[in-house]
DNA sequence: AGATACTGGTATAGAATTTATACCTTCCGG
DNA sequence: CCGGAAGGTATAAATTCTATACCAGTATCT
């Protein structure tokens, strides 16, 4: 059997699932619960610069996409447990590697960026 | 020597160079010139559904980026190739993997939302 | 009892980005 | 001089993102 899906139909199912990973802050959220679950206010520290209408939307989109888990613990404080899906794990490999291409190749592109400025 | 960038710190320039390859179309136009150069109007019969403005507008940013190359061809008729750059291409295995992820995955994506709607 | 702090959020408005739609210019063949 | 292809621009509307402020529940401090 061949592609089932091809992400360059405009109408192929598969477009809406890489428009949520490829979301605003997906990606942050899947790499920094890769060791371990998080609470929303420690991804709010961790994802700095992260408002917290975009925190709670962006979870509560992933959650809706079966990517991470929501758990309420009736602890003393109680608090909320946010962690990573057998399904949202898959993920990791592929966004992990897109944040390790950014850390390393920024010397890269602003080199670019300069030679571009300074043809002009 | 350890990790010089940090995607998580927000000024951090990983930050930017993140912000440009998780744009909207970017993963597009690199899976769409995997294989060969293409011409303006090919890419745009290829992706279907984008607009020549975001077209435009996603590839001047990445030829700024140093991602792809642009060269026009003084044929008969006249016209423009774009090309992965060496940079780009590193770019390639990432964004492919993300591509694949998102091909393969449409139905526990579908099934996990699903569920969600069910259960309210 | 009242003030204060922590957790997990909401509300509202403004700014920035994306999309839709239409149009333009140069080059050429007929 | 008409039409079509290539490679775009222009303008406005729709959507999304950001900034900033605020809120409710629980617990502890005074």
């Amino acid at each position: 059997m061949g592609k089932a899906y091809n992400i360059m139909a405009a109408t192929c199912p598969s477009r809406t699932v890489l428009h949520r990973i490829g979301a605003r802050w997906t990606v942050f959220i899947v790499n920094a619960l890769d060791n371990r679950p998080m609470r929303f206010t420690e991804l709010k520290a961790h994802i700095r610069g992260i408002t917290p209408k975009a925190l709670t939307e962006t979870l509560r989109a992933m959650e809706y996409d079966g990517l991470i888990s929501r758990t309420e613990i009736p602890a003393h404080p109680p608090h909320v447990e946010y962690a990573l899906t057998d399904l949202g794990r898959s993920l990791l490999t592929p966004l992990r590697a897109v944040r390790e291409w950014a850390e390393s190749h920024v010397p890269d592109i602003e080199r670019a960026r300069a030679q571009a400025d300074a043809r002009r």
